[in-house]
DNA sequence: AGCACGCCGACT
DNA sequence: GTCGGCGTGCTC
């Protein structure tokens, strides 16, 4: 046989198929050792064949690679296909996507347990009087069969070595599997569901089209219809992945699972060392497992008859990879829907403009669910006036409002969470005084400050603007370009509350995987009254004691310089009020802002995602930013300035004769340097355009991927989540 | 990605 | 005269 290899290598110039000679038996996504220009590496087969193109006299031989199964399913490897295709990337990178990273290191292996059997029958026994341990070791073989060596060492101090030498017992390996859920209660019976929650099930399983949206308020019991959906395709034998934000991964939601389908579930988190998730790949590989959950990259489970994929929250920006291969989760999940003929069910309370247009033009089910459960009130959410506020003279990070609240709260023995709301170095001109916003004049999107440059910068079409001295509204020279930190905010707290105990959240304070939950551990335990945090603390965790959630500064996202900056925070916002008033008592929300008058803020004061919906998409139309066109990004990148330089001028164009002949199909089209202009010694170089239909974009990606070359990286984003 | 092959400067 | 710099090409 010959079969088609593509060799573990992530780099352009092997990224092509090699043949070579195999023995019968191996299949199609079996990972293999490939002799390679003097060298073994590991590879993977992508197809079996009679004849090769190549001279058969010249071909090496591969050897299996001692894997329990074929490590790609047949799917997998189509689709590794897809991707490396769609992304632009190595199908070695591909096919990486689709494996746990501890299977390529080799470092971790199969965990195997040693077993002891007895092997003499008690008439034939012959121990020495004071072999007591050995005696007594044996009469437990016989009693409970076969026994884990270290049980039996343990029981019977260390009997198992001389009962081997004496030949009284035979000792067997097993493998056996990590079990990375010691340390989850499972809590949470099956809840009966409701009404709306059995119209969902059931729309969701009768309706004809693949995806299916549910727009489900908070508390409207979204969830209980994921589990029954799993729980349904679990009886028919079938499959399933239920995908989750990175940290919302939370140790409610395990449990829930873990009661649930108990060992039926595989669950792939960071949080698992790599021996864990190892075994857990391979639970789902083998089908020892049928539900894999975890965060995007778990769109990947290698599981074959898939009954349904579930994306909860589904706006959530996590969905989105940063690193190369650049893929939308959506995306894969919708190829893999497709291809197993089942649904891709995706929730949500603030679903993303995109998806919910494309429900109501019918492209998608829509289900919604107007009820909370519990018919509790949403929290009320108060705007504050921050613009009041300096003219009082208050220029702290609190307004009177927010610290009444806060020593109401603590008064009634109750618990805070202050939100800030800083992303990444971003920062945006605003004035203090009257809420002014610099914005650039061609996109209607905020300006960024550089302070390299001193100037004000459009990352949507790269325009340059002097530095302001002053408001061109109101003459005030109060201009803000940087927010307030958590530290600073802390520290003020401690001046105001030195009784109250503080917590801080950010990535200062939350070292490595364990940080997150440590701190909201400690909250959640109540040895804390204030949590201090980023929108890291938006979601998670319920925190029955949390009365009061404090919004500091609304405008840092309702102005970043991004298109999707009001969908983003009227998402945060619902997100975060939802931490507010879990149990008994009834939750507020304080929000401060500088634009109190703002329609994103309006909207989000009242829950009201329709008119919010309405709003917002008839801006997107009006300035024609997506969905109503796509925003496509040719990142050009390398270490070596010069060819970095003349990729992308080879790009340009090339994609400027395209340009030329589609004009009407362009509204902007340009090459700059990227914002950040460096990452790690690599400089970034891009080509930025917003195009109207799809047609073009198979044009351009065939057209950037003919512009790669050994040294720079040429990768095609559409609508990319931040624009650095 | 690596490794070999191959063509030009500073040394025992 | 050689040792070694890393530019170019190849790996089934």
């Amino acid at each position: 046989m010959i079969a088609e290899v593509i060799v573990d290598i992530a780099s352009g110039e092997t990224d092509r198929v090699f043949d070579y000679l195999c023995d019968d038996g191996l299949t199609v996504g079996a990972r293999v050792l490939a002799p390679f220009g003097g060298r073994t590496l590991t590879g993977f087969i992508i197809r079996l064949k009679d004849t090769a193109a190549y001279p058969i006299e010249k071909l090496k031989k591969v050897a299996p690679a001692p894997d329990e199964l074929p490590a790609l399913t047949p799917e997998c490897v189509e689709l590794s296909g897809k991707i490396a295709k769609r992304y632009l990337v190595p199908r070695a990178l591909a096919l990486r996507l689709f494996l746990p990273a501890e299977m390529r290191t080799g470092k971790v292996r199969e965990l195997t347990r040693r077993y002891a059997t007895l092997a003499v029958d008690k008439e034939q026994w012959n121990f020495s009087k004071t072999a007591k341990n050995q005696i007594a070791a044996a009469e437990y073989l016989l009693e409970n069969g076969k026994t884990d060596c270290a049980l039996l060492n343990k029981l019977f101090s260390g009997s198992v070595a001389a009962l081997q030498k004496k030949g009284y017992i035979t000792i067997t390996e097993e493998q056996v599997r990590r079990d990375p859920y010691k340390t989850i209660e499972e809590t949470g019976a099956v809840k009966a569901l409701t009404a709306a929650q059995k119209n969902a099930v059931q729309a969701v399983k009768t309706d004809e089209r693949t995806v299916q949206l549910i727009h489900g308020v908070t508390g409207s019991g979204k969830t209980e219809i994921y589990l029954t959906l799993i729980a349904d395709c679990l009886k028919a034998g079938k499959s399933s992945i239920f995908l989750v934000p990175e940290i919302s991964l939370t140790p409610q939601m395990l449990a829930q699972l873990r009661a649930r389908f108990g060992k039926n579930a595989a669950i792939l988190h960071s949080g698992l060392s790599a021996g864990e998730r190892f075994d857990e790949w391979w639970r789902l590989r083998t089908g020892e497992a049928k539900i894999a959950i975890g965060a995007r990259s778990a769109v990947f489970a290698p599981l074959e008859k898939l009954g349904v994929i579930i994306m909860d929250e589904e706006h959530d920006s996590s969905y989105a990879s940063e690193t190369a291969p650049r893929y939308n989760t959506f995306d894969i999940a919708l190829l893999r829907a497709k291809r197993n003929g089942c649904k891709l069910v995706l929730g949500s309370a603030t679903p993303s403009v995109e998806t919910y247009k494309r429900a109501l033009e019918g492209e998608f089910g829509l289900i919604k669910l107007a009820e909370r459960i519990n018919k509790r009130p949403l929290p009320e959410i108060r705007i504050v006036d921050m613009r009041r506020e300096v003219r009082r003279g208050n220029n702290s990070a609190f307004s009177f409002a927010l610290k009444e609240e806060l020593e109401q709260t603590l008064l009634g023995g109750n618990q805070a969470i202050l939100f800030l709301n800083r992303r990444g170095y971003s920062q945006t001109v605003i004035c203090k005084e009257c809420g002014y916003v610099a914005k650039c004049e061609a996109c209607d999107v905020s300006l960024t400050y550089h302070r390299e440059e001193d100037c004000l910068k459009c990352h949507y079409c790269g325009a340059k603007y002097n530095m302001l001295s002053g408001c061109p509204d109101c003459g005030s020279k109060k201009l803000s370009y940087a927010g307030t930190g958590t530290q600073r905010i802390v520290s003020d707290l401690k001046k105001l509350y030195p009784q109250a105990r503080i917590l801080r959240m950010d990535n200062d304070t939350t070292s490595g995987k364990e940080g997150h939950y440590k701190i909201l551990k400690e909250f959640g335990e109540k040895k804390a009254d204030i949590l201090v945090g980023t929108q890291m603390i938006a979601k998670g965790h319920d925190f029955p004691s949390v009365t009061l959630v404090g919004i500091l500064d609304a405008d840092m996202s309702l102005h970043f310089n991004d298109y999707r900056s009001g969908e983003r925070t009227f998402q945060l916002i619902t997100q975060v009020a939802g931490r507010s008033g879990r149990a008994e008592e009834q939750g507020k929300v304080v929000l401060q802002t500088f634009s109190p008058e703002n329609d994103v803020l309006r909207f989000a004061c009242e829950y009201d995602y329709e008119g919010f919906y309405k709003n917002e998409v008839s801006l997107r139309q009006a300035a024609m930013f997506p969905p109503f066109s796509k925003i496509v990004r040719v990142l050009i990148s390398g270490e070596d300035n010069k060819k970095a330089l003349e990729t992308l001028k080879s790009v340009y164009f090339a994609l400027e004769e395209l340009y030329r002949e589609n004009e009407e199909q362009f509204l902007f089209f340009n090459k700059m340097a990227a914002p950040i202009k460096r990452i790690e010694n690599k400089h970034r170089y891009q080509v930025l355009m917003r195009i109207v239909g799809g047609e073009l974009l198979p044009k351009i990606y065939d057209i950037c991927a003919g512009e790669r070359t050994r040294e720079t990286l040429v990768s095609v984003e559409e609508n990319p989540a931040n624009l650095s």
